[in-house]
DNA sequence: GCAAAAGTGTTGTGTCTACACCCATGT
DNA sequence: ACATGGGTGTAGACACAACACTTTTGC
């Protein structure tokens, strides 16, 4: 069956499409697009393109983010899932690859006139299916925040604790409390004092210690290893 | 560019393939297939197959499944990712999409001569990139079990906390003390106890007491949610 | 009684939440 | 001094591993 040619002429379309989030304003926001073309013209939905001959899945959501949102500074990206309901194109036979990706809250790309960042909690109309996807990245994002170092995508290059439980508040949807956030992440050395501080505030407090992530790569810091090996 | 008629024609072949995994003899093994035709003929890979119009991957997965290697009784099937490397195939640019299948224990399917299961620790060399499938599947496997009930679909439909512990320490790949696999089972109510016993052995020892999981359907049982929600 | 296999009791350790308290700054 | 915001100390709850011990069977 690899082999068979009449397969090859009845090949769906294959498009990407990329969830990028963010916390601004306090609030996870998702980045999107208003269509110009049919399907769904005139509706919002996620950046996407199609795959391209010679380009593996993740290099073409980044060609695509990189040169119809001008979105380079991405600090994390990883594959979500692929949707492949026969109608979920009403024009034509298409699966699409989500992604997953993650821009700091210090980062505020350039954006074209056709795109704009919209809470995740207050969702317009979307094309395709392009609402569950939304939903399976917040949620893949979520859990990752509890047993993984994903903060570092999120958060700039230094900041408070404070200014990091704001980050984490936004993202889980629930309230974190400032004093455990910071002795969890300190306990597995996901994050380290950077020595410098941030002055107080014009009505005055004591000033923040600044922390950084110890690495800007994806770990998993908490093996969730219930049914770990015996010590001996 | 959704519209754009031009890549309609430039679109990859679309295979599914599925790691199917079950504790056979104390080992976890993957069921694999001798290629008849190139590329790569007369190697081992995984079950694989082409997307048919009008189907979704997993439904093609399963019909692929049910058709050449006469598996139907996937106790849990689940998407892994899409690989899109553009030489993972030396004939055509060809996606795939990789699938996890479960069988318990205790179903044997009869097989066709070219279909084998092989202990996933003594893999022959793969076609394609499939190897590398197997690995991510083995990972998927292993992490869920401390996180979720994902048990169930590798364990018959009762069974001793003996039996369990075999599936489990195949499955993880170390041992696994009974005492507390019980104990963590019970305290988050994934087991029910049957009622029945199982009787003892040749050489006797205490009857074992029989259970079940208590849902087949795959939940998640330990929210891992360090940052989880403050109580008030 | 003895061996074999299953199951329970108990102790110790580590991680987390919650909350009280202390520290550093502006006015 | 006092308000404001940042940081630490500590106690309690809980989940887990380890291991000793008890129970139930065959011989």
């Amino acid at each position: 069956m690899v082999s068979d040619h009449r397969t090859k002429t009845a090949a769906p379309a294959h498009s990407v499409a990329a969830v990028v989030l963010a916390v601004r304003e306090a609030q996870l926001q998702v980045l999107l697009w208003e269509r110009a073309l049919d399907p769904f013209a005139g509706a919002w939905s996620l950046p996407d393109g199609s795959l391209a001959p010679g380009e593996t899945l993740e290099q073409s959501i980044r060609r695509h983010l990189a040169t119809k949102v001008d979105v380079r500074e991405l600090s994390h990206i990883e594959q979500l899932e692929t949707l492949s309901e026969p109608a979920r194109n009403p024009l034509r036979w298409e699966l699409v690859t989500a992604y997953l990706g993650l821009v700091p809250a210090d980062v505020d790309p350039a954006l074209p006139a056709d795109t704009r960042w919209q809470p995740v909690d207050a969702l317009p109309a979307l094309a395709f299916d392009h609402a569950a996807i939304v939903l399976a990245a917040r949620e893949r994002l979520r859990a990752k925040l509890s047993y993984t170092n994903i903060g570092f995508a999120l958060a700039p290059s230094a900041f408070s604790i404070s200014e990091l439980r704001g980050l984490y508040r936004a993202a889980l949807g629930h309230d974190v409390s400032a004093t455990n956030l910071q002795r969890v992440l300190l306990r597995r050395h996901l994050l380290l004092p950077t020595g410098h501080r941030r002055g107080p505030g014009p009505s005055g407090g004591r000033p923040a210690a600044l922390f950084r992530f110890a690495t800007p790569r994806l770990e998993v810091t908490d093996p969730f290893a219930v049914l770990r090996p015996p010590s001996s």
